[in-house]
DNA sequence: GCTTTAAAAAGTAAGCT
DNA sequence: AGCTTACTTTGGAAAGC
């Protein structure tokens, strides 16, 4: 029958239709992340998987979008918080968290929370800190994960310390404000951190 | 080895009904403690100093109390609400069927523990563990069906039963669970 | 889905002195 | 630098939008 037929071209039509702003969305925000291709790529595809199994039924086309970015530059070791992917969308923060695990859970998308330390090549390039802070700053997070000190911790804090701590250790101090300023952070909360971390892992910091 | 979780009864939820179109607007009007902003919420709120509780009557009747820290403070509340609203001339059921909805209760393992670790134990599909939004790793088991968020102060906190047995039952299994493990 | 209630856990945040 | 207050998460019922 001829309605059949137009019937499928309309729901193929809106599909396509959807399809293309939901990737012109996720260019849109990567590029505005600063977030290379293979990200944007990985992210289409958590997006079409989600799509396939039907999981934006009673969800914006703009918060799975968001949640799969969110989960792309997890998987790719990358992260970005979400107030940084909330930043460049409509959707708020809290609603991209639930989408986010909803999809990671129906995708079955096995990620680990977010290591401190996949934090610390953004925070410390956008600080002008040399590999050698880098290093450091990796070097004490690893500890503090074996030491057990960053179960339930943030991992923006933790990483924060880390820098903070690192960058007087090599001779290449920030402050606690511009650590704070480009982790997203509160100076409170770096130095609730960095007193913990350099009191249980013997760091002595003379200022 | 006897162990103490310190399970401690934090909340308990119920529900009732002790009475049929019952007019909001007179229980706020003679009751000058009682919430009512019908264009916010439906229901009025009642609060008890002893046992200290909240009690949201709705005009159909049925009523939720909220705040009690044990089953029996929540009927306690419940008789209270009843003689209150009886006094005002509103007809009431004098011994109303209570239902209890929800119990939340905390415990302690006792230890230090690694979230990151229990995560993978339990099974990154049965667990959600955000450290960024939350601290605490959320562990939905189906028996008992509760909800337990995990600290990484080995603190918990037991919600979704109905019963005080349905915590005390939840803490022993995750101890269990855990200590197989090995992470307890 | 939201609105309102209560309470705990621990981390983070914001305002004030 | 503290202290206080407050928001994040979990669960459930109620009546109505």
């Amino acid at each position: 029958r001829l309605r059949k037929w137009q019937r499928r071209i309309r729901i193929s039509n809106a599909t396509e239709r959807n399809l293309a702003f939901a990737l012109s969305e996720l260019d849109r925000m990567a590029s505005a992340l600063g977030l290379p291709k293979s990200v944007r790529e990985t992210a289409a595809v958590i997006y079409r998987k989600a799509i396939e199994k039907n999981l934006i039924r009673g969800r914006s086309i703009e918060g799975v979008v968001a949640a799969a970015l969110y989960a792309a530059c997890r998987q790719a070791g990358v992260p970005r918080t979400l107030d940084e992917i909330a930043q460049y969308s409509r959707v708020d923060r809290k609603e991209i968290g639930r989408t986010y695990r909803f999809i990671a859970r129906e995708l079955g998308l096995k990620l680990m929370p977010t290591s401190p330390a996949d934090y610390v090549p953004r925070f410390c390039a956008a600080l002008g800190l040399s590999g050698e802070v880098q290093r450091k700053a990796i070097e004490i997070i690893k500890k503090a994960e074996e030491r057990e000190l960053t179960s339930g911790r943030g991992p923006t804090g933790v990483a924060a310390a880390a820098i903070y701590i690192a960058s007087i250790l090599c001779g290449e101090r920030r402050t606690q404000r511009e650590v704070a300023e480009v982790a997203g952070v509160t100076e409170v909360t770096i130095r609730n951190r960095y007193k913990e971390l350099a009191e249980k892992l013997g760091i002595d910091i003379i200022l | 080895m006897t162990r103490d979780f310190k399970i401690k009864i934090e909340n308990v939820v119920a529900s009732t009904q002790i009475g049929e179109n019952i007019d909001l607007n007179k229980i706020a009007r003679e009751i000058p403690d009682a919430d009512y902003k019908p264009k916010q919420f439906p229901g009025l709120v009642l609060r008890t100093k002893e046992p200290k509780a909240a009690a949201l009557i709705f005009r159909s009747g049925k009523v939720v109390c909220t705040g009690s820290k044990s089953v029996e403070d929540a009927r306690r509340v419940v008789k209270q609400i009843v003689k209150i609203v009886g006094s005002l001339g509103i007809p009431v059921i004098e011994e109303p069927e209570v239902k209890v909805q929800n119990i939340v209760a905390s415990a302690d393992l006792g230890t230090d523990l690694n979230l990151n670790a229990i995560a993978i134990g339990l099974g990154l599909e049965n667990v959600e563990y955000e450290p960024e939004q939350f601290p605490g790793l959320v562990y939905r088991l189906r028996d008992p069906r509760v909800v337990v968020l995990i600290f990484g102060s080995g603190k918990m906190v037991v919600t979704g039963g109905k019963t005080p047995d349905d915590a005390r039952r939840a803490v022993e299994k995750i101890a269990e669970e855990l200590e197989s493990l090995g992470l307890l």
